[in-house]
DNA sequence: TCTGAGCACTCGTACTCATTGAGTGCTTAC
DNA sequence: GTAAGCACTCAATGAGTACGAGTGCTCAGA
């Protein structure tokens, strides 16, 4: 149990207790919590109205609500962010469940493969949807390009990372172009970018190959105005994996038919969820934790996310959960914190 | 309206035309259809009495059924498909939607993005689940392959396909291996592997390549090691895309929580998909329709699946949409085959 | 001033029971 | 073969009731 910190002045330590035992009871049993029950079980030496009475305080502070007059406490998200802050006491990751994760991620050396994995089991192991948004290359340090002729006028970009990452890029090309032109650029480019940053790079690309124009006009033109297909992490591409469905509706908030459709209307408008982890990566902390209303978004509103990031020299990207506002962050936050430096491991090896 | 034909001879004029019409209206309206309702609205020259009277013997025959004693009837499985095969009349596509279809996929000429983009419009458009297969490559014709050396001991393998369909495949080879040396198997691999398609490439790699070992010993073993990895449709990398949940939440068949369940059951577990896909593309035909329990599988006997396949020179995929069994046939079977019409012309492009 | 026992009150949940109405099946007459 | 009549079935709806968990408030005691 957390140990009652002086960390917050607005609550004294026996409303600290009962708040970190309604919040703690409420997630695990999803029923709302009485008085009578905590008196019973956890603060025996309390009878049931003295506890109401500071239930009551804490409902008046907005850490507690009621759904209704006969019914138990439940936390709000001010609650819950107290508890998170203050109470909750981080469980232990178990060794199974290590284990488990590096099995499963050894599996594949493709990266794209890999993040798939990463969704598909952190879904199982949280109960809960989860989310890996695939590396911002942005700010990876450019390595080199390659140009693949394909077919008659496609020409297939590879570039890479210093982490080892590779993009590669369909681009449509209107003739055909000598392979010796092509290595001629590649290799001009190679020379010219090598050391940048893909976020340098497509600011200054114009500058940087201005005068190679003469050379081979048409290609060099064709590569600036794709510039930002080439150079920008698009939201198209860089897509966020969503998976875990199945896990997170045997919850029981999923027995209404209206959170049902709410989460499919969150799997489906990735935008939201895009949007909400914009906001988490500039925070710039290792985890984040947003909770109901504190993500400003009516859909959003009774579900909490849980991200942290992986950084492969300077490429990060995150992952993490979504799932109702009741949800287990001791054992969550642990669980992405873990997979988020694991998937950094794997990516840099 | 369907004309009725003589195709069939265990239903007569007057069984065929009330069938049509007990399907037609279940499909539209999703309410047991009362034999009143078809005397009111569609054959007013018979009364309700005798319509009972054939949809008593419809029933016998197994093309209807009862919810229970005090309902309409709706079609059995039996019923669609004798509704499909010999009473539905297709309704041809609008020249708004054809030309949605075209804009959305006309956008990308990443052949994956356009996949995905397929997806989600024909979800929307059907109101269904939709499926898209990424192409088999294995019957695809090998057209040249690229080794490019990524980081310190990674290898990127570039496959293209004659119809300007490429797989980049990430290796792991142990060691760092010099460029020249990559180039000259590269070129040689080339030479002897043209004009071979994937599969044939994947039975005969190793006698093909067997006098090379001398040369470039462990690069060569490497590759046949995996062989499998590089020329096989593998079931994880060619994933089927599901889309448009949130469609198909819309039908009133979802009111029950049990079918929700059942429905994200099938879109995480996409073997089920997977095989059943398979199975339509033995059948080798333009188009496939299995309706419920046709397709032997407990968890899909519900829902029917439409298919079509898209062949790009060979090169085969499939698109369709999965459904209640109460769809709407007539609409979803031209606008999968005109789908998947379009994007072979878009992959052959 | 804090604590806790007592009690009235609220309100959601579960259950029963009667009513309604759509639709069938069967019988019978034409 | 067709259709009118009628009894029957059964899901759906809604009202009524009992139950019980839990609160809020009051008041006596430490």
């Amino acid at each position: 149990m957390g140990e009652v910190t002086d960390n917050n002045q607005a609550l004294n330590e026996r409303e600290q207790s009962i708040l970190h035992h309604v919040v703690h009871n409420y997630i695990q049993t999803a029923i709302p919590v009485g008085s009578r029950y905590i008196s019973k079980h956890f603060e025996s030496s309390l009878s049931a109205a003295s506890i109401r009475n500071v239930m009551a305080d804490l409902e008046e502070l907005g850490f507690l609500s009621h759904p209704h007059t006969s019914a138990g406490r439940v936390p709000t998200d001010l609650g819950y962010r107290f508890y998170i802050d203050y109470l909750m006491e981080m469980q232990q990751l178990g060794d199974d469940e290590k284990l488990r994760i590096h099995q499963q991620l050894d599996q594949t050396n493709d990266a794209d493969e890999m993040l798939r994995e990463t969704s598909k089991l952190l879904g199982k192991i949280s109960h809960q949807l989860s989310i890996v948004t695939s590396p911002h290359l942005s700010s990876g340090i450019f390595e080199k390009i390659e140009l693949i002729p394909i077919a008659s006028s496609k020409l297939l970009v590879v570039i890479s990372i210093r982490t080892g990452i590779v993009r590669t890029i369909m681009m449509e090309i209107g003739v055909e172009v000598r392979r010796d032109h092509l290595d001629q650029v590649g290799h001009l480019l190679n020379e010219r970018l090598s050391g940048l940053t893909l976020h340098e790079i497509r600011d200054s690309f114009v500058d940087r190959v201005r005068d190679m124009q003469s050379e081979q006009t048409g290609l060099i033109r064709l590569f600036i105005e794709s510039v930002d297909q080439l150079f920008t992490d698009s939201k198209e591409r860089d897509k966020v994996l969503i998976g875990g469905t199945k896990n997170i509706i045997e919850h029981p908030e999923f027995i209404d038919p209206k959170n049902f459709r709410s989460v499919i209307e969150l799997i489906e408008n990735e935008d939201i969820i895009v949007h909400l982890l914009e906001k988490h990566d500039e925070l710039q902390k290792g985890f984040v934790v947003t909770i109901g209303t504190e993500n400003k978004d009516e859909t959003t509103k009774e579900y909490s996310f849980v991200t942290a990031i992986y950084d492969v020299e300077g490429v990060t990207g995150r992952v993490g959960v979504i799932g109702p506002t009741r949800m287990n962050y001791s054992k969550v936050i642990p669980l992405v914190d873990y997979v988020a430096q694991t998937i950094a491991k794997m990516l840099s090896a």
